[in-house]
DNA sequence: AATGAATGAGTCTTCATTCAT
DNA sequence: CATGAATGAAGACTCATTCAT
């Protein structure tokens, strides 16, 4: 079998390795989400990641440069799949305010699927003057601030709507809506995740829309 | 001069010494802490707080037993010294929701002065899972979920006055004050600390309350 | 050859590397021992053990969990080799005097191959209430009791038999047998390893006999 | 009083210093004795060798250059007052043998009253090749080399006097004897220092004199 | 001269990364 | 390519020694 056709077993093994590569790189950096949620990024060996993926220590660097890479990786993957939930929730509607609420509502089923990996992201993002804003050479914050755009991108849309006040700062608007939510992903992981994050969506819009609401 | 009374000498050299040692702890805390800040705990080095505070190395260990302690002692530095101030603000005011404007105003103010030290440690309380809320041993929220107790209180308090209704619970309203704070916080020093951050108390205040005020 | 048997090639990357891992972990405890023996264990840094081993010093670290360790698991080996020697030379002797004489014989023959540091050892072992016996965490005596218990054994058996008088404790011929043979041993290192030592035996049992003998 | 005469305040000063010097030498060896036996020399630490004779760590640098001094001077002092002891024991005795006895006695007395230090020292020097034979470049061995070296000359004595057999080398002789009160130590040492050291001398002289006695 | 805090060279140890198999 | 042992740069920490008081 080995020895037949070498260029049909070619295009075989090409696209065995093309799975194959795909494959170990899901288990990759699906083990370094784990593994990094629960110990930090520095507190994490890249041994215990490969351990995590079921692969050996070198595989990992046959698909990534380095340990930052991968947590860049790992980042702009959960990134990747928050946006596209993201977009999918708030594609067609034209209500400004509605579409704030499928923003909350997405992050925190979001959160709650996968972790606080993505709020200590925004956490860290938060950090402000450290250097771990750039943790390890990484821009963590880069990812919170496009979900702080777009946020803001909303909410000027409601203002335009005559739906929220005009008269405030938007960006003190957003840095109160996103505050909140993150007060709200805090006091859940504090309580231990019991309960829905999401139910918290409504009430928290609620109180957010009272201030903000135009009179 | 040398014949002079030895025990009055003893007692000046003695407070020499304390004042020595005084100094120095301060000096090392307060190197710790800009160090600390500027690059995060685990891209700190003892050499480099050494240097920042003038001192050998070995110095720091004379006063700490490890690098741990150095950053606990800096944090609890730091906490002692904004409970301060804000004990000292709330004191003697009976109206919770003015207290709540002192709490406002008072962190405001300490994180312009100290910059984002106890912003990191708040976020850092955030982080949630991750055992870097044990942060290498140190129980970095320990500070934060003081200060969110005394926020709780004084919502307990106003609701209790009708100045806040009672139909939300107010961990939520906990969560979001203080997520907003923490917004208008990040969003500050995104903007490069340009202005004034305690400027932000009122309107901020202003915006909870509405969604907060019992009808 | 790749597409030979993989479980086959499996077994046989095992087996190479079982046979690395054994020849690591020589190569190590023989330079070990030689560095050790050469600069005692206080003064032995792993960076030497490492050169003289001709590996990194992290490859010692995937042995040995320490100094400390890298010390004990020497002595053990040596102590072994040598047990399995003396065991080897008594098996089957059934005249307690004559084996003795095998085990001054085999001691001094270990001696002379393994240079001075099973003598270091039973030297060590004789510091007595300095915590140098219990060298950095290591159980140094051990070996050497050990050895002097089955000096004891032999002995009792030789009073038993009548070989050996009653009359003495003997635990002090013991002593005296054991000592003599530290002390030929000294002599013979002091002279600079001339000659044989083992040549001394026949002698020097024949002095201790002398007085131990039964009349 | 301490304006008063200088010229006469000086000489008294002088014999104050003299006398304190003194003072402070023997307290600083003798607490050094004691940490050096109960730590070894490694484990030992300056302070604490301060601390036991109730000196600041600077003044033990005022008497000796370095640690290792503070070794050697120590050892020089233990083996003075030794050499002394012997030399008054053996003081006008004639007989050889009685003189062995006299060395044997003197030198387990000794080791009764301070402790295993001596016995370390002959047991280090009996270290061999190892570099702890020059325990951090102080000759360890020196002074059990000049022990041995008296012990050879009084058996030599005995030989001449035909008390002692010519047919073995002497320094056999010596080796076993020295090796045989060494073990005797080692023993005596292992059962807690329980009895009298000296109480073995007779019997271990007299399995001595038996093996080596002329026919 | 006594003191003890300051000092920094030197050590063990870790762990990201490489590379032979 | 997968693998995992080898590697060595780098860091926390110790402690003999110095020196200002």
């Amino acid at each position: 079998m080995r020895a037949a056709a070498p260029a049909k077993k070619r295009s075989v093994r090409e696209s065995v390795r093309e799975g194959t590569r795909g494959a170990y790189r899901e288990a990759i950096l699906s083990a370094a989400e784990r593994v990094f949620v629960r110990a930090g990024y520095y507190e994490t060996r890249m041994a215990e990641v490969a351990r995590e993926a079921g692969v050996g220590v070198g595989t990992l660097y046959n698909y990534f440069e380095s340990k930052e890479q991968v947590f860049s990786a790992m980042l702009d993957a959960q990134h990747e799949q928050f946006w596209q939930g993201l977009e999918r929730a708030i594609e067609g509607e034209d209500d400004p305010v509605a579409c704030l609420r499928h923003l909350v509502v997405t992050t925190f089923e979001h959160l709650e699927q996968h972790g606080a990996l993505f709020a200590i992201l925004m956490e860290r993002g938060g950090v402000g003057e450290c250097d771990m804003e750039r943790l390890a050479g990484v821009d963590v914050a880069k990812h919170y601030e496009q979900f702080l755009d777009l946020l803001e991108k909303t909410i000027r849309a409601a203002v335009r709507g005559k739906q929220i006040r005009a008269d405030v700062d938007s960006r003190l608007l957003v840095a109160m809506l996103s505050g909140a939510m993150n007060g709200a992903t805090y006091s859940w992981l504090k309580r231990g995740r019991r309960g829905r994050l999401s139910s918290n969506a409504d009430e928290l819009l609620s109180l957010f829309m009272q201030g903000a609401r135009a009179s």
